[in-house]
DNA sequence: GAACAAGATATGTGATCACATATCAGCCGC
DNA sequence: GCGGCTGATATGTGATCACATATCTTGTTC
């Protein structure tokens, strides 16, 4: 939904709320930290007001949770959780990338591309927070595609609500792609948008999926 | 989410907030009525600030549109949009009726076979509010069956958007009932269940979602 | 020295005020 | 009689204040 940031939101309560966003997303929060409307108020040099109405917004969409009555933190992701995230994602992302399979064009197939050779970049420079927007970039470019607004927005707030587990994921992206040998990140992905082979997009971005999770699932002692 | 609304929620805009959803989900507001903040506020007995939130919530979740800078209304659902609806729905809640037929229990049938005379009751009695309720509770005490809360939160907030859909829909029940001859409502599904059949299950929610689509948008133009 | 209570501080919530501006009614001029 | 302008009203937004209460601090007592 916001791959690309507007460059100036109207009113103040969006443009905090986007600031509060993307440091989630961007893993910039720590989970489980607790966070006070008046001190954000303050570090933002805003009044009370659109910090609580951003905040509350976050609330609404699982990002951040109320712990009593007085008391709001940062979402934390049991493991429990990020199973039932990564379970309900690969339902749904793998449908949008087999819509996306069926109306893809030359262009847009350029344009992965290009996405792609970004994120191996930041894969290799290794500064997660590169890596973590140019995977965001590549993969909602492909959702796009699909031309499902509703989609959209679904999977936009599952990746919110999988921030921390995303931040976590690529901080030991290397040592992920070292152990499984998956140097070709999304070539698969992008042979079979080539092709037109929905089903075997469908059926590679699901895989990809449920790797990553079992692999950071299996590591989430350390 | 909100199928047993809680008695008495703590905060006022919280309040504020399901009374307006399920306003809005029974169909009291007309789609495309604008909506004031100073005017519910007035209505509703409180201050312009738990509206102001409980609104800004709402248009976070699509039920509420901002027209121009100062106007919102309540949302409307194009044909364009109703379609989109309809795609992600057939793709998202047959996958939860799967779920649900791999968990359900023979308790969870009987509650279902309950809720299901209820709305077959509510259906030959006629009034709206009644059916859209007693829909409502069959279908989402299936996907708690799935016990999954992220796709329970996901259905919740395409079934809010549904909202004027949903209405119009049960609004005329009974000629879509006529019309399609479908008298024993929700049997095929319940039968599915009851010889854990999840495959079946599946397609016949993703018919059903279908197929009242189809109708709709077919007499979309009277 | 520790436990508990009382005061102090912090915090979310709701109400009210101030303000910029969009929207509209009414009036003037042609 | 009609169009355009102007003032008035309405509306969303942001700031500040008031308040109940949760949380912490500190002092007292056993």
């Amino acid at each position: 939904m916001n791959v690309l940031p507007k460059v100036e939101n109207q009113t103040l309560h969006a443009r905090v709320y986007q600031e509060l966003r993307n440091a989630i997303i961007r893993g910039h929060f720590a989970p489980g930290e607790v966070v006070t409307i008046r001190r954000l108020a303050t570090e933002l040099g805003t009044s009370v007001m659109p910090v609580r109405e951003a905040i509350h917004r976050l609330i609404s969409e699982r990002a951040i949770e109320m712990q009593g009555s007085r008391s709001m933190r940062i979402a934390m992701l049991t493991r429990e959780k990020i199973e039932d995230l990564i379970r309900v994602r690969s339902i749904i992302e793998p449908e949008a990338v087999y819509l996306a399979a069926g109306r893809i064009g030359e262009d847009d197939i350029l344009e992965l591309e290009v996405l792609n050779r970004k994120l191996v970049k930041a894969i290799e420079q290794g500064d997660v927070d590169d890596k973590l927007l140019a995977n965001r970039a590549f993969h909602f470019a492909v959702y796009k595609i699909a031309a499902s607004p509703m989609l959209l927005q679904v999977i936009d707030s599952l990746w919110l609500q999988s921030g921390p587990y995303l931040q976590s994921l690529f901080a030991s992206a290397d040592r992920f792609h070292e152990e499984l040998g998956t140097e070709f990140i999304n070539d698969e992905l992008l042979d079979a948008f080539r092709n037109g082979d929905a089903e075997r997009a469908k059926s590679v971005r699901e895989r990809d999926i449920r790797l990553s999770a079992k692999w950071y699932l299996g590591h989430l002692d350390e």
